[in-house]
DNA sequence: CTGCCTGCAAACTCTTTGCACGAAT
DNA sequence: ATTCGTGCAAAGAGTTTGCAGGCAG
């Protein structure tokens, strides 16, 4: 959010470590992710797998910034540009969604696989994201063909929330 | 979406002409925004109500810049900033409705009163803007509540859709 | 008169892009 | 050896803000 985040970088001499060395959690999506780019005639490059890992290691949705900042500490030579470079590339192959809250940032989450069709929900007081499954939405889509001749390419659900408890307490228990 | 209209407008001498005798077809909810400023401690001044008869000429969605443009064939001495510190209280008094497509920039509507819960359909092919009606988000709210002991505050349903007339003729009848 | 509002321009935030070097195939 | 990918820094786009002067109440 805020822009403190200029720290300097230097490339260091010493050889990087070998990506595949890297223990990962997420070795199916991993693949996926390298099948992708290889059927896409991208190049598979230590960056983007470190941009790739520092994404699926996340459990809570993260900024362009913060991926920088996580993917930087598994390869310090990813750069701001790369990022933003490689996110799209993540999105289009479904391994990433982007979420819009409507804030200015984007932010981004391992997409589950399962559902498509979630809707977020976004707390007022911890800015945390929530994420439901809405399966109406799949019907909803129908009605909007039928009433306006249009066919449904996606959809979002946002709701703004504000949690109870920390309305009270001034804590919210959801936090950490 | 340009940043073309950096036109300058040299202020003119000449008196304003009096917001109050402008061709107004929106009296009651230009009463309504005069009463909140009053409400609010706000001043009435001359630019604001200019900015306001100048959303509620517009029948489609539109976007700060354009709203400038609009404001200051009304009022040649409206300012972007004017704008831009007006918005937040026209969507504050529920006048205005702001919509977020995702699209980096901001679009606004004359809230049409009647309904809160309205889905908007964002052609990708016009990039047109209908809102439709989604009665069904009221009740999707206290599923919320129940599931996450979250109050929603307000939702938000965004439908992403292709112009099926459009992608077959190449132009979309639903154009001007 | 008082102090909120305004226009201007600069600043800010997030994202994209041009360029020359470097690495993947 | 090619050619694509990369880091850097600057540019863009949309929005916000500090300041000195202007107008509403």
């Amino acid at each position: 959010m805020a822009n403190l985040n200029a720290r300097r970088h230097e490339r260091i001499d010493t050889p990087r470590g070998e990506p595949d060395s890297r223990p990962v959690s997420n070795a199916a999506a991993r693949d996926k992710f390298r099948q992708y780019l290889i059927k896409k005639g991208l190049r598979v490059t230590n960056q983007r797998l470190a941009i790739f890992d520092a994404a699926f290691e996340r459990k809570e949705h993260f900024t362009a910034e913060q991926l920088l900042d996580y993917a930087r500490a598994l390869d310090d030579s990813v750069s701001r540009a790369t990022v933003y470079r490689t996110l799209p590339i993540m999105t289009e192959s479904a391994l990433l969604r982007e979420v819009d809250i409507g804030t200015g940032e984007k932010f981004y989450h391992p997409a589950t696989g399962e559902s498509t069709q979630v809707a977020q929900v976004v707390c007022v007081d911890c800015d945390k994201i929530f994420e439901i499954s809405a399966p109406f939405m799949e019907w909803y889509g129908s009605t909007v063909s039928s009433k306006l001749g249009l066919t449904p390419v996606s959809q979002r659900l946002q709701v703004s929330a504000q949690c109870d408890a920390f309305r009270r307490t001034g804590n919210c228990p959801r936090r950490g």
